[in-house]
DNA sequence: GGCGGCATGTAAGTTGTTACATGATTAA
DNA sequence: TTAATCATGTAACAACTTACATGCCGCC
Protein backbone atom coordinates (compact mmCIF):
# COMPACT_ATOMS: atom_id res chain seq x y z
CA UNK A 1 0.00 0.00 0.00
CA UNK A 2 1.61 3.06 -1.01
CA UNK A 3 0.77 6.77 0.38
CA UNK A 4 -1.64 7.58 -2.69
CA UNK A 5 -3.88 4.17 -1.83
CA UNK A 6 -4.58 6.26 2.03
CA UNK A 7 -5.78 9.36 0.35
CA UNK A 8 -7.63 7.43 -1.47
CA UNK A 9 -9.99 5.72 0.91
CA UNK A 10 -9.74 8.34 3.62
CA UNK A 11 -11.60 10.53 0.95
CA UNK A 12 -14.02 7.69 0.05
CA UNK A 13 -14.75 7.60 3.69
CA UNK A 14 -17.12 10.94 3.42
CA UNK A 15 -18.93 9.09 0.12
CA UNK A 16 -18.47 7.80 -2.35
CA UNK A 17 -16.65 9.47 -5.50
CA UNK A 18 -14.51 9.27 -8.89
CA UNK A 19 -10.96 8.99 -10.59
CA UNK A 20 -11.69 12.88 -11.43
CA UNK A 21 -13.24 13.94 -8.84
CA UNK A 22 -10.50 12.55 -5.92
CA UNK A 23 -8.31 14.65 -8.27
CA UNK A 24 -10.11 17.78 -8.08
CA UNK A 25 -10.34 17.67 -4.26
CA UNK A 26 -6.63 17.08 -3.88
CA UNK A 27 -5.40 19.72 -5.84
CA UNK A 28 -7.75 22.41 -4.12
CA UNK A 29 -8.08 20.68 -0.24
CA UNK A 30 -4.68 19.67 -0.22
CA UNK A 31 -2.79 21.83 -2.43
CA UNK A 32 -0.32 23.42 0.25
CA UNK A 33 0.38 20.17 1.27
CA UNK A 34 -0.05 17.05 -1.17
CA UNK A 35 -0.59 16.14 -4.59
CA UNK A 36 -1.29 13.42 -6.65
CA UNK A 37 -1.57 12.74 -10.95
CA UNK A 38 -4.22 11.01 -12.64
CA UNK A 39 -1.07 8.38 -13.24
CA UNK A 40 -1.57 7.58 -9.92
CA UNK A 41 -4.63 7.80 -9.14
CA UNK A 42 -7.16 5.68 -11.83
CA UNK A 43 -4.21 2.60 -11.38
CA UNK A 44 -4.81 2.74 -7.27
CA UNK A 45 -8.34 2.91 -7.61
CA UNK A 46 -8.09 -0.42 -9.73
CA UNK A 47 -5.78 -1.98 -7.46
CA UNK A 48 -8.13 -1.12 -4.25
CA UNK A 49 -10.82 -2.56 -6.15
CA UNK A 50 -8.83 -5.75 -6.88
CA UNK A 51 -8.00 -5.99 -3.60
CA UNK A 52 -11.77 -5.61 -2.45
CA UNK A 53 -10.95 -2.92 -0.10
CA UNK A 54 -13.17 -0.75 -2.50
CA UNK A 55 -15.85 -1.30 -4.85
CA UNK A 56 -17.40 0.44 -7.99
CA UNK A 57 -20.93 1.87 -7.78
CA UNK A 58 -22.89 0.07 -10.51
CA UNK A 59 -25.00 1.76 -12.75
CA UNK A 60 -22.85 4.85 -14.03
CA UNK A 61 -24.10 8.27 -13.56
CA UNK A 62 -23.07 11.17 -15.66
CA UNK A 63 -22.68 14.29 -14.27
CA UNK A 64 -20.10 17.60 -14.07
CA UNK A 65 -21.32 18.58 -10.72
CA UNK A 66 -19.28 17.00 -7.66
CA UNK A 67 -20.39 16.47 -4.36
CA UNK A 68 -24.03 16.06 -5.20
CA UNK A 69 -25.29 18.84 -7.33
CA UNK A 70 -27.26 18.76 -9.84
CA UNK A 71 -26.49 16.09 -12.35
CA UNK A 72 -25.42 18.10 -15.50
CA UNK A 73 -25.81 15.12 -17.85
CA UNK A 74 -22.27 16.80 -19.29
CA UNK A 75 -19.41 14.49 -20.56
CA UNK A 76 -18.41 10.70 -20.64
CA UNK A 77 -20.20 8.83 -17.61
CA UNK A 78 -18.54 8.85 -14.26
CA UNK A 79 -16.87 5.73 -12.39
CA UNK A 80 -18.15 6.18 -8.86
CA UNK A 81 -16.40 4.15 -6.21
CA UNK A 82 -17.35 3.41 -2.81
CA UNK A 83 -14.91 2.26 0.79
CA UNK A 84 -16.09 -0.86 2.09
CA UNK A 85 -15.40 -2.06 5.55
CA UNK A 86 -12.65 -4.04 4.16
CA UNK A 87 -11.29 -0.42 3.32
CA UNK A 88 -12.40 1.40 6.13
CA UNK A 89 -9.81 -1.35 8.79
CA UNK A 90 -6.93 -0.55 6.40
CA UNK A 91 -7.98 2.73 6.63
CA UNK A 92 -7.80 3.13 10.61
CA UNK A 93 -4.59 0.72 10.98
CA UNK A 94 -3.31 3.37 9.06
CA UNK A 95 -4.20 6.03 10.72
CA UNK A 96 -2.87 4.33 13.65
CA UNK A 97 0.81 3.41 12.79
CA UNK A 98 3.67 5.95 12.68
CA UNK A 99 4.03 8.72 10.12
CA UNK A 100 6.10 8.13 7.68
CA UNK A 101 9.19 10.83 6.45
CA UNK A 102 7.76 14.07 5.09
CA UNK A 103 9.19 15.71 1.93
CA UNK A 104 9.91 18.68 1.01
CA UNK A 105 11.40 20.28 -2.30
CA UNK A 106 11.71 24.11 -2.45
CA UNK A 107 13.54 25.34 -6.06
CA UNK A 108 13.43 28.35 -4.79
CA UNK A 109 15.63 28.10 -1.77
CA UNK A 110 18.16 26.87 -3.86
CA UNK A 111 17.95 29.43 -6.18
CA UNK A 112 17.94 31.55 -3.05
CA UNK A 113 21.31 29.69 -1.80
CA UNK A 114 23.39 29.86 -4.79
CA UNK A 115 21.89 33.85 -5.22
CA UNK A 116 25.45 35.28 -5.62
CA UNK A 117 25.27 33.41 -9.01
CA UNK A 118 22.77 35.37 -10.49
CA UNK A 119 21.41 38.87 -10.68
CA UNK A 120 19.14 40.59 -8.07
CA UNK A 121 16.76 41.12 -10.72
CA UNK A 122 16.60 37.57 -11.67
CA UNK A 123 16.59 36.14 -8.53
CA UNK A 124 13.63 38.82 -6.96
CA UNK A 125 11.51 37.85 -9.88
CA UNK A 126 11.62 34.44 -8.80
CA UNK A 127 10.76 35.26 -5.05
CA UNK A 128 7.85 37.91 -6.35
CA UNK A 129 6.67 34.73 -8.66
CA UNK A 130 7.01 32.66 -5.05
CA UNK A 131 4.75 35.21 -3.76
CA UNK A 132 1.99 35.55 -5.70
CA UNK A 133 1.52 32.06 -5.19
CA UNK A 134 1.30 31.90 -1.80
CA UNK A 135 -0.62 34.90 -1.90
CA UNK A 136 -3.34 32.94 -3.73
CA UNK A 137 -3.38 29.79 -1.48
CA UNK A 138 -4.03 31.91 1.43
CA UNK A 139 -6.94 33.62 -0.16
CA UNK A 140 -7.80 30.32 -0.86
CA UNK A 141 -7.10 28.65 2.59
CA UNK A 142 -8.93 31.82 4.22
CA UNK A 143 -12.11 31.63 2.17
CA UNK A 144 -12.42 27.75 3.01
CA UNK A 145 -11.80 28.35 6.73
CA UNK A 146 -14.72 31.03 6.53
CA UNK A 147 -16.85 29.11 4.55
CA UNK A 148 -16.51 25.86 7.13
CA UNK A 149 -15.81 27.94 10.37
CA UNK A 150 -19.91 28.05 11.12
CA UNK A 151 -20.48 24.77 10.01
CA UNK A 152 -17.68 23.33 12.18
CA UNK A 153 -20.47 21.41 15.05
CA UNK A 154 -22.38 19.74 12.12
CA UNK A 155 -19.55 16.98 10.99
CA UNK A 156 -16.92 15.25 13.50
CA UNK A 157 -13.96 16.26 10.77
CA UNK A 158 -14.69 19.78 10.39
CA UNK A 159 -12.99 20.77 12.91
CA UNK A 160 -9.70 18.72 11.76
CA UNK A 161 -9.93 20.08 8.80
CA UNK A 162 -10.42 23.52 10.73
CA UNK A 163 -6.80 22.67 12.16
CA UNK A 164 -4.63 21.65 8.75
CA UNK A 165 -6.20 25.35 6.91
CA UNK A 166 -4.41 26.66 10.14
CA UNK A 167 -1.05 25.39 9.06
CA UNK A 168 -1.38 26.51 5.86
CA UNK A 169 -2.64 29.78 6.59
CA UNK A 170 0.60 30.29 9.39
CA UNK A 171 2.87 28.64 6.58
CA UNK A 172 1.79 30.88 3.83
CA UNK A 173 2.06 34.09 6.69
CA UNK A 174 5.52 32.25 7.10
CA UNK A 175 6.18 32.34 3.25
CA UNK A 176 5.14 36.32 2.50
CA UNK A 177 6.93 37.53 5.53
CA UNK A 178 9.89 36.39 4.56
CA UNK A 179 9.11 37.39 0.54
CA UNK A 180 8.95 41.20 2.05
CA UNK A 181 12.37 40.80 3.76
CA UNK A 182 13.90 38.71 0.95
CA UNK A 183 12.28 42.03 -2.26
CA UNK A 184 14.05 43.96 0.59
CA UNK A 185 17.61 42.52 0.96
CA UNK A 186 17.73 41.91 -2.68
CA UNK A 187 16.79 45.48 -3.81
CA UNK A 188 19.80 46.51 -1.97
CA UNK A 189 21.98 44.25 -3.05
CA UNK A 190 21.40 45.32 -6.79
CA UNK A 191 21.86 49.25 -5.10
CA UNK A 192 25.35 48.01 -3.76
CA UNK B 1 19.99 17.65 -16.75
CA UNK B 2 17.74 16.78 -13.19
CA UNK B 3 18.15 18.77 -9.81
CA UNK B 4 20.03 16.52 -8.29
CA UNK B 5 22.54 17.79 -10.92
CA UNK B 6 22.54 21.77 -9.92
CA UNK B 7 22.71 20.78 -6.38
CA UNK B 8 26.07 19.52 -7.15
CA UNK B 9 27.37 21.44 -9.22
CA UNK B 10 26.31 24.71 -6.80
CA UNK B 11 27.99 22.58 -4.40
CA UNK B 12 31.02 22.86 -6.20
CA UNK B 13 31.01 26.19 -6.90
CA UNK B 14 32.29 26.80 -3.44
CA UNK B 15 35.00 24.32 -3.70
CA UNK B 16 35.88 20.61 -4.35
CA UNK B 17 33.60 17.75 -2.85
CA UNK B 18 33.23 13.79 -2.41
CA UNK B 19 30.05 12.09 -2.83
CA UNK B 20 30.00 11.75 0.57
CA UNK B 21 30.35 15.17 1.67
CA UNK B 22 28.09 16.44 -0.45
CA UNK B 23 25.26 14.45 1.00
CA UNK B 24 26.19 15.52 4.56
CA UNK B 25 26.10 19.20 3.68
CA UNK B 26 22.58 18.88 2.15
CA UNK B 27 21.39 16.61 5.10
CA UNK B 28 22.47 19.33 7.76
CA UNK B 29 22.22 22.57 5.69
CA UNK B 30 19.63 21.61 2.88
CA UNK B 31 17.83 19.51 5.31
CA UNK B 32 14.43 21.46 5.73
CA UNK B 33 13.76 22.02 2.37
CA UNK B 34 15.54 19.50 0.37
CA UNK B 35 17.28 15.87 0.36
CA UNK B 36 19.25 13.60 -1.96
CA UNK B 37 20.00 9.84 -1.41
CA UNK B 38 23.38 8.21 -2.17
CA UNK B 39 21.23 6.74 -5.31
CA UNK B 40 21.12 10.05 -7.02
CA UNK B 41 24.25 11.74 -5.81
CA UNK B 42 26.69 8.97 -6.94
CA UNK B 43 25.23 8.29 -10.53
CA UNK B 44 24.74 12.38 -11.26
CA UNK B 45 29.03 12.70 -10.51
CA UNK B 46 29.09 10.12 -12.92
CA UNK B 47 27.36 11.41 -15.23
CA UNK B 48 28.13 14.88 -14.86
CA UNK B 49 31.84 13.77 -15.23
CA UNK B 50 30.76 12.10 -18.57
CA UNK B 51 29.50 15.34 -19.53
CA UNK B 52 32.20 17.41 -18.87
CA UNK B 53 30.76 19.81 -16.02
CA UNK B 54 32.91 18.93 -13.34
CA UNK B 55 36.10 16.72 -13.32
CA UNK B 56 37.75 14.15 -10.46
CA UNK B 57 40.87 15.74 -9.01
CA UNK B 58 43.79 13.28 -9.69
CA UNK B 59 45.57 11.99 -6.71
CA UNK B 60 43.20 10.19 -4.23
CA UNK B 61 43.03 12.00 -0.76
CA UNK B 62 41.93 9.75 2.17
CA UNK B 63 40.17 11.67 5.10
CA UNK B 64 37.83 11.57 7.44
CA UNK B 65 37.14 15.43 7.83
CA UNK B 66 35.54 17.77 4.97
CA UNK B 67 36.03 21.41 4.42
CA UNK B 68 40.17 21.31 4.24
CA UNK B 69 40.86 20.58 8.02
CA UNK B 70 43.61 18.04 8.66
CA UNK B 71 42.91 14.78 6.76
CA UNK B 72 42.86 12.01 9.47
CA UNK B 73 44.02 9.13 7.12
CA UNK B 74 40.78 7.53 8.17
CA UNK B 75 38.48 5.31 5.58
CA UNK B 76 38.47 4.28 1.76
CA UNK B 77 40.34 6.76 -0.42
CA UNK B 78 37.85 9.82 -1.25
CA UNK B 79 37.30 10.94 -4.93
CA UNK B 80 36.64 14.68 -4.81
CA UNK B 81 35.52 16.56 -7.86
CA UNK B 82 35.76 19.77 -8.85
CA UNK B 83 33.51 22.20 -11.51
CA UNK B 84 35.18 23.20 -14.99
CA UNK B 85 34.17 26.30 -17.03
CA UNK B 86 31.04 24.26 -18.97
CA UNK B 87 29.46 23.26 -15.66
CA UNK B 88 29.58 27.17 -14.35
CA UNK B 89 28.27 27.68 -17.18
CA UNK B 90 25.45 25.07 -16.89
CA UNK B 91 25.07 26.25 -13.18
CA UNK B 92 24.34 30.10 -14.00
CA UNK B 93 22.36 29.44 -17.00
CA UNK B 94 19.94 27.43 -14.83
CA UNK B 95 19.75 29.96 -12.12
CA UNK B 96 18.27 32.28 -14.82
CA UNK B 97 15.70 29.96 -15.89
CA UNK B 98 12.27 29.68 -14.28
CA UNK B 99 11.74 28.05 -10.78
CA UNK B 100 9.99 24.65 -11.39
CA UNK B 101 7.10 23.23 -9.45
CA UNK B 102 7.68 23.14 -5.67
CA UNK B 103 6.57 19.98 -3.95
CA UNK B 104 5.76 19.21 -0.71
CA UNK B 105 4.16 15.80 1.17
CA UNK B 106 3.16 16.49 4.61
CA UNK B 107 1.68 13.19 6.20
CA UNK B 108 0.66 14.33 9.12
CA UNK B 109 -1.64 17.24 7.75
CA UNK B 110 -3.45 13.89 5.82
CA UNK B 111 -3.64 12.34 9.33
CA UNK B 112 -5.04 15.60 10.60
CA UNK B 113 -7.67 15.37 8.24
CA UNK B 114 -8.96 12.48 8.47
CA UNK B 115 -8.70 13.17 12.37
CA UNK B 116 -12.23 11.43 13.37
CA UNK B 117 -10.66 7.97 11.97
CA UNK B 118 -7.95 8.37 14.97
CA UNK B 119 -8.31 8.36 18.79
CA UNK B 120 -6.83 11.70 20.22
CA UNK B 121 -3.88 10.02 22.13
CA UNK B 122 -2.53 8.00 18.68
CA UNK B 123 -2.89 11.44 16.61
CA UNK B 124 -1.36 13.47 19.80
CA UNK B 125 1.99 11.18 19.89
CA UNK B 126 2.20 12.14 16.26
CA UNK B 127 1.98 15.67 16.31
CA UNK B 128 4.31 15.36 19.12
CA UNK B 129 6.88 13.45 16.91
CA UNK B 130 6.44 15.92 14.57
CA UNK B 131 6.90 18.91 17.54
CA UNK B 132 10.59 17.16 18.41
CA UNK B 133 11.72 16.77 14.92
CA UNK B 134 10.80 20.67 14.03
CA UNK B 135 12.49 21.76 17.47
CA UNK B 136 15.34 20.17 16.44
CA UNK B 137 15.13 21.89 13.02
CA UNK B 138 14.92 25.10 14.87
CA UNK B 139 17.75 24.80 17.26
CA UNK B 140 20.21 23.75 14.71
CA UNK B 141 19.21 26.65 12.43
CA UNK B 142 19.67 28.91 15.22
CA UNK B 143 22.82 27.65 16.04
CA UNK B 144 23.90 27.98 12.12
CA UNK B 145 22.54 31.60 11.93
CA UNK B 146 24.61 32.26 14.79
CA UNK B 147 27.90 30.96 13.69
CA UNK B 148 27.23 32.38 10.10
CA UNK B 149 26.10 36.12 11.10
CA UNK B 150 29.41 37.87 12.24
CA UNK B 151 30.77 36.31 8.81
CA UNK B 152 28.49 37.44 6.83
CA UNK B 153 30.98 40.38 4.85
CA UNK B 154 33.58 37.49 4.49
CA UNK B 155 31.96 35.84 1.22
CA UNK B 156 29.46 36.60 -1.40
CA UNK B 157 27.18 34.09 -0.31
CA UNK B 158 27.16 34.20 3.03
CA UNK B 159 24.03 36.75 3.20
CA UNK B 160 21.66 34.61 0.70
CA UNK B 161 22.75 31.53 3.21
CA UNK B 162 21.13 33.60 5.92
CA UNK B 163 17.99 34.33 3.57
CA UNK B 164 17.73 30.48 3.63
CA UNK B 165 18.10 30.13 7.11
CA UNK B 166 15.69 32.82 7.85
CA UNK B 167 12.53 31.24 6.20
CA UNK B 168 13.38 28.15 7.72
CA UNK B 169 13.41 29.53 11.27
CA UNK B 170 9.82 31.28 10.19
CA UNK B 171 8.73 27.72 8.75
CA UNK B 172 9.59 25.87 11.99
CA UNK B 173 8.19 28.76 14.27
CA UNK B 174 4.96 28.30 12.42
CA UNK B 175 5.24 24.92 13.22
CA UNK B 176 5.73 24.75 16.45
CA UNK B 177 2.92 27.41 17.62
CA UNK B 178 0.83 24.80 15.28
CA UNK B 179 1.46 22.09 16.89
CA UNK B 180 1.64 23.59 20.48
CA UNK B 181 -2.84 24.86 19.46
CA UNK B 182 -3.54 21.27 18.10
CA UNK B 183 -2.58 19.70 21.26
CA UNK B 184 -4.35 21.60 22.99
CA UNK B 185 -6.94 20.90 20.86
CA UNK B 186 -6.53 17.36 20.82
CA UNK B 187 -6.37 17.33 24.41
CA UNK B 188 -9.74 19.17 24.69
CA UNK B 189 -11.36 16.65 22.15
CA UNK B 190 -10.29 13.57 24.31
CA UNK B 191 -11.75 15.05 26.97
CA UNK B 192 -15.33 15.46 25.73
C1' DG C 1 -19.17 18.54 -38.52
C1' DG C 2 -15.84 20.24 -35.50
C1' DC C 3 -14.43 22.16 -31.28
C1' DG C 4 -14.06 22.36 -26.36
C1' DG C 5 -14.81 20.67 -21.88
C1' DC C 6 -15.58 16.61 -19.01
C1' DA C 7 -13.80 12.14 -17.78
C1' DT C 8 -11.21 7.85 -17.88
C1' DG C 9 -7.33 5.49 -18.82
C1' DT C 10 -2.43 3.85 -20.25
C1' DA C 11 2.41 3.61 -21.53
C1' DA C 12 6.89 5.38 -21.48
C1' DG C 13 10.12 7.43 -19.30
C1' DT C 14 12.19 9.67 -15.32
C1' DT C 15 13.22 10.03 -10.73
C1' DG C 16 13.97 8.45 -6.21
C1' DT C 17 14.45 4.90 -2.41
C1' DT C 18 16.29 0.88 -0.33
C1' DA C 19 19.08 -2.58 0.53
C1' DC C 20 23.09 -4.41 -0.30
C1' DA C 21 28.17 -5.23 -1.65
C1' DT C 22 32.72 -3.63 -1.22
C1' DG C 23 36.84 -1.78 0.81
C1' DA C 24 39.78 0.56 4.00
C1' DT C 25 41.09 2.05 8.54
C1' DT C 26 40.95 2.62 13.57
C1' DA C 27 39.75 1.30 18.13
C1' DA C 28 38.21 -2.16 21.41
C1' DT D 1 39.55 -10.25 15.34
C1' DT D 2 35.57 -7.99 15.56
C1' DA D 3 33.01 -3.93 15.43
C1' DA D 4 32.45 0.65 13.99
C1' DT D 5 33.01 4.39 10.96
C1' DC D 6 34.12 6.31 6.68
C1' DA D 7 33.32 6.02 1.88
C1' DT D 8 31.91 4.54 -2.77
C1' DG D 9 29.05 2.28 -5.63
C1' DT D 10 25.08 -0.52 -7.83
C1' DA D 11 20.91 -2.99 -8.78
C1' DA D 12 16.21 -3.73 -7.97
C1' DC D 13 12.40 -1.76 -7.12
C1' DA D 14 8.82 1.76 -6.26
C1' DA D 15 6.90 6.07 -7.16
C1' DC D 16 5.79 9.86 -10.11
C1' DT D 17 5.25 12.73 -14.24
C1' DT D 18 4.04 13.49 -18.79
C1' DA D 19 2.07 13.03 -22.85
C1' DC D 20 -1.08 10.91 -25.21
C1' DA D 21 -5.34 8.09 -26.64
C1' DT D 22 -10.09 7.50 -26.14
C1' DG D 23 -14.83 8.71 -25.73
C1' DC D 24 -19.01 11.29 -24.75
C1' DC D 25 -21.67 15.29 -24.92
C1' DG D 26 -23.40 19.95 -26.02
C1' DC D 27 -23.01 23.76 -28.77
C1' DC D 28 -22.14 26.80 -32.69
Amino acid sequence: MRQTDYVILGLLEEGPLSGYEIKKIVDIRFGFFWSESFGQIFPALRDLAGRGLIEEIPGGETGGDAAGGPAEAKGRSRKRYRLVPEGEAALRDWMASPVARESYRLELLLRMYFGHLADGQTLAGQVEAFRRKHEGEALLLDRFRRELEPLKDKDENHPHILQVIDLGLKVNRAYLDWCRETLEFLEERTRR
